[in-house]
RNA sequence: GGUCGGGUGGCCGAGUGGUUAGGCUCAGCUCUGCAAAAGCUGCUACAGCGGUUCAAGUCCGCUCCCGACCUCCA
């Protein structure tokens, strides 16, 4: 618990003591999503770590500021002149207007994380609403020598940035073997002066919908730039913590740095940190190979992949118990045990309660305690406080079996504890269908009613009420201490 | 082809030099009218080969296998 948080850091390649720029405000970034289509369970397992990021650092006392960007001018098909932009694509697909297509693919968004119960960032910025702010920093890097306009559209020049600052830092490429790389990137790329050198603004082609004017005609701003214009908006030139998935590395954010250095000369973030993926059968979940689905389709069951359904706390879980830097393999018997391991731990809260205190306490609540910080300080390792987490449920159940015993004053943190770490921190809850006053009255008759008919020793009877109960979702469990019931 | 990351027991998944990860599964026991739940016990590990070390899953080298990125991608 002396510990202190400690962050992998991508730029470093270490581990790092995380101390705010001005501390106790942290301010954090994350890269959103491009509302083109619906998110899969990929994409969610991203934003759902930094949820946990978000919680814990609000958690340790600090004022967190969390932008997470919504990319709703469409990104290019490819980095040539070809691309069409993926929302208006997607617009004339659908026959709708871009902006029906965010706003449908927007609230979809909502939904999915409000269901995996993620905190809504502090800041929420959309592409489109800070066009201004791209437009002006384009026009800096131009000031600085850094960009160059060709007929409308401006390019980031790389190799002269190269020159005087670390453009690979972050991706711990070569330049040169990057340069190399001298494959199939001459269409419609002739205007570019260099093979890396990337778009700020781009023209609109007549056929394009979604424009703006610009001090160099009718465009439309490029793939990086919206990253740079709203993070430095909202959290200065430099803040604490940038995120996003790591297949972003290479490309998105390399670029992005770039452009903030090649602006303001200050990299934006202190700490990168980036998230692994989620495979199927040992390959990233995609859209492209058909491996994703969609957190309804989970819900539901309803995939090829999928034997059942799993709600969404079962996910939640599943992916907590992985470390975010790891890459997590989807299984349906890994869901399975992820299900019942969560019901093991949600069991033992509501035990807590109930416990019964002694003079004594014959477990060490400090160490315990310990064990779950130590974990989330050392770079949110989640699956290691689970582990911790696990040893308090043994404790209780041990308690609840008389085999164990607990003082008020460790009952007391422990159940504080237990609610902070595993409601606040980890973002759980409880999902069952109990908790209505009417559900819990109709269980009581039922349980009573079953009650009479076993002290007649009317098994049958009583054996078909549990039964009955089992197949709507609910257990029945016949306790030294009485009969007790849970739903999932 | 280049760059980077990884290969842990039946499954998922922590762990970077010496100590039980944890969850799930399976078997046995306790409890139970029977179950379930819970508790206890047991089972199968560190891809391979070599090296460093008193000591290696953990460090170094090589081999094999897998993945990610290099093109939009969380």
């Amino acid at each position: 618990m002396n510990s202190e948080l400690k962050i992998y850091n991508t730029l470093t390649r270490e581990k790092e003591i995380f101390k705010p720029l001005n501390a106790p405000h942290v301010g954090m970034y994350v890269c959103g999503p491009t509302l083109y289509s619906h998110a899969h369970l990929g994409n969610c397992r991203t934003f759902l770590s930094f949820d946990v990021v978000f919680r814990y650092l609000k958690h340790l006392g600090y004022k967190v500021r969390y932008v997470r960007n919504i990319t709703d001018v469409g990104h290019l098909e490819s980095d040539g002149d070809e691309g069409e932009d993926k929302i208006a694509k997607r617009a004339r697909l659908e026959k709708l207007e871009p902006m029906e297509i965010v706003q449908l693919y927007a609230v979809d968004f909502h939904k999915v994380l409000d269901d995996f119960n993620l905190l809504p960032p502090s800041i929420e910025p959309t592409a489109s609403g800070h066009i201004i702010e791209q437009i002006e920093m384009t026009k800096k890097i131009i000031e600085n020598g850094l960009a160059y306009e060709v007929d409308g559209t401006i390019w980031f020049d790389v190799e002269k940035f190269a020159m005087d600052y670390p453009y690979t830092e972050l991706s711990g490429r070569k330049l040169d073997e990057m340069l190399d790389g001298t494959r199939d990137n001459l269409e419609g790329q002739e205007e570019k002066r260099g093979r890396l050198d990337f778009a700020l603004w781009k023209k609109a082609k007549p056929e394009h919908i979604m424009r703006w004017t610009s001090p160099w005609g009718e465009g439309f701003p490029g793939w990086h730039i919206e990253c740079s214009a709203m993070s430095s908006k909202y959290l200065g030139e430099q803040f604490d913590i940038h995120g996003g998935g790591m297949d972003l590395i290479p490309t998105h954010h390399t670029n992005e740095v770039a452009q903030n250095v090649a602006c303001c000369k200050k990299s934006p973030a202190k700490v990168w940190m980036h998230t692994n993926m989620l495979t199927v059968n040992g390959q990233k979940m995609s859209k492209s190979l058909g491996n994703s689905f969609l957190p309804e389709q989970l819900f539901t069951g309803s995939h090829p992949l999928l034997e059942r359904g799993y709600s969404a706390m079962v996910v939640r879980f599943f992916m907590l118990q992985a470390h975010y830097s790891s890459t997590l393999d989807f299984s349906n018997t890994a869901l399975q045990a992820s299900e019942k391991g969560c019901q093991r731990l949600m069991n033992a809260m509501k035990l807590m309660a109930g416990l019964k205190t002694s003079d004594k306490s014959s477990f060490n609540f400090e160490n315990l305690k310990a064990d779950i910080y130590n974990a989330l300080n050392d770079d949110f390792n989640t699956p290691l406080a689970i582990a911790g987490l696990f040893e308090g449920a043994g404790v209780i159940n041990s308690v609840n079996d008389g085999k164990a015993t607990i003082t008020a004053a460790d009952k007391e943190q422990l159940q504080k504890l237990f609610s902070e770490i595993v409601f606040d921190v980890l973002g759980l809850k409880e999902e069952t269908g109990a908790g209505s006053d009417k559900v819990d009255g109709l269980m009581n008759l039922i349980i009573e009613l079953r009650k009479d008919v076993r002290a007649k020793k009317d098994f049958a009877a009583s054996d078909k009420i549990r039964d009955e109960l089992l197949k709507v979702g609910i257990q029945v469990k016949d306790g030294k201490e009485g009969v007790t019931w849970t739903s999932n």
